[in-house]
DNA sequence: ATTGACTCCCAAAACGTTTTGGATAATTTT
DNA sequence: AAAATTATCCAAAACGTTTTGGGAGTCAAT
């Protein structure tokens, strides 16, 4: 309600002491401070925050951005992660502010409108890119930011990210040890770091394993990728008896391209991210997901403590992949 | 980078002009316009947000409210919702801020600290109860906001809602017109006005046809809440041969608890608000959903005029409300 | 030659804090 | 009793804008 130089007159003080009284500095006596206190209560006062903003040059905010093409504002638990992130921050003082990527404008684009327009003291970013113009942009300029997905940017920052590698190169073999031997692979973008890494665990399982890797079909993250990948992928001459998929949304759309060709009911599968509509599918969805509790509460202290100046590489965290056993992954029929 | 004092000097300018010429003043000729414009893009320069919030009295904030108890947050379709709204405000200059209530504090509570420390120009609110405090307060500051849902109070607000009465009235009466007559209403929590909006349309259809109103549970509107109250409803004397859910959420539960009782197989049930899971379950959900396209821009729109003083009941969204027929809601037996 | 209008520019105030660098009086130490 | 220390308080500067209220000049109308 009121602003400083109100309530300050009003108890016969000075700006100064008063402001003083109230962040509990030690130079102002008790009985002031508690005169003040109980002013400031009765008047409802908070500090104005643009001009606490100014003075401490501090924008006490964060930005996420959200991508807005389809299928790139990952799982459904998104909201969830970004509201538990936003509960952490909030105790330090941040809010966290959501900054959809208007259409004709890139991502890139946003962060300089955050940054150089001093909007944000730190930024999160989700769905890395292997190399992403906003982490070397960020990285120029020096401002605190954490990502959701490792990049191949030479320099290293602070991240979270789940190690698809293993997750995806464990499923292959599980599949080879269930005697599956044309495994095939619904892949995403390949300049995602998340679609490259899964392809690449499920490649590295076929070589070991002696299995050539060309069963392979790259589409959008989307329903609809996984389902044009699976059709693709079932016209071979060497049709795969199982599927690995780089996401629970492809794996869906494969599931309709299975229900749709002959002998495809035997098709076994498996996706990643846990989607909570896996667990409805017919037959539900076998899949995987990151460990590692809290999502959001792990952003927001990640994000303080490189706000707090910890060096990136103690702030790195690779979690490891469990699978969500669920009736997908073992369909009857092993063809021949 | 730089800050307008910088660009002025090594412009031989003053600040005022600098300022007056990036704002397209017509006070300052068209030479120095573009001598200006040339220059502040080489610099990259943006003003300081927190400086001329400070100046213009103006936080360029929305903020919205996330409650935090599970089943709370709304349909899946939430976060893109958020997204639409926040990008549509951006063109505005307005950044969308989310604010989950953490434990311990109350949505009004939230509500204070950014109307009060003035972190904030509106307001946007979801899960309206049909007495809100956060309305009452707001309203009691004169601070724009809109809702997502109505409420009862005295004074008008701007909204946009679902017309819930209408859509769990004729949900009931073609029930009954399929020969339904123990039609049976798993409600939400009451005090939230939608829960008791669906509630009064499945009476109100009640009672038309001549049909006793008590076969009604009230739960949680989670998973587990529906899950309970249809196990209840089941075992009642004149068991519900069809059941009208408030949610979709809450209509899943109750089909696992059909699953689990003797002849629950044979019992339709229609939920409400188009999750995308309705879609996998077995039987797939009949449900409904508010018709009225782009959500997350009418908000914006809404809330942007509000902000621009346009009265109250001319931003006011009464939407209807469409049936998803599926598989549910037809469900093979009519029982004696 | 004055007045009035117009064009282009600027100094200074204002927004509401926080922080710096004392000032004054009371108290303790020498 | 003087000097040093401590306890309280405060005036003024600073943060980087936007806006107010002119001030010079130039040009046309009186």
């Amino acid at each position: 309600m009121a602003n400083l130089k109100q309530l300050a007159q009003s108890l016969g003080l000075s700006i100064t002491t008063v402001s003083r009284a109230l962040d509990g500095y030690a130079d102002v006596s008790a009985a002031t401070r508690e005169r003040v206190q109980q002013a400031a209560d009765k008047a409802g006062y908070r500090p104005n925050a643009s001009a606490r903003r100014l003075r401490k040059q501090r924008a006490e905010l964060v930005a996420v951005t959200l991508p807005s093409e389809p299928g790139h504002i990952g799982p459904a638990h998104f909201l969830e992660m970004l509201s538990g992130c936003a509960e952490h921050l909030a105790v330090a003082g941040l809010n966290l502010v959501i900054a959809p990527v208007p259409s004709g404008e890139s991502e890139l684009d946003m962060c300089r409108r955050f940054v150089d327009g001093q909007r944000v003291d730190a930024m999160l970013l989700v769905r890395t890119k292997r190399r992403d113009e906003r982490v070397e942009f960020l990285q120029s300029r020096g401002i605190p930011f954490v990502t959701n997905g490792r990049t191949e940017s030479a320099v290293q920052h602070p991240f979270i990210d789940g190690d698809g590698f293993s997750g995806f190169h464990r499923a292959t073999l599980r599949f080879h040890d269930a005697g599956h031997r044309h495994i095939g692979h619904i892949a995403g973008p390949q300049d995602y770091f998340f679609a490259h890494e899964r392809k690449n665990g499920w490649e590295a399982a076929m070589r070991e394993r002696g299995l050539p890797s060309d069963l392979c079909v790259e589409q959008a993250p989307t329903e609809q990728g996984g389902y044009m990948a699976a059709l693709a992928l079932l016209e071979r001459i060497d049709r795969p008896t199982a599927l690995v998929c780089a996401t629970d949304e492809m794996a869906i759309g494969a599931m309709r391209a299975l229900r749709e060709v002959e002998g495809g009911e035997a098709i076994s599968l498996v996706g990643h991210d846990d989607l909570p509509i896996g667990a409805y599918t017919s037959p539900a969805l076998s899949t995987m997901r990151m460990t590692g509790g809290n999502l959001g509460r792990s952003f927001a202290s990640l994000l303080l403590r490189t706000i707090a100046g910890e060096p990136a590489e103690a702030l790195q965290q690779l979690h490891a992949i469990e699978f969500v056993d669920r009736d997908s992954h073992r369909l009857p029929s092993i063809a021949a």
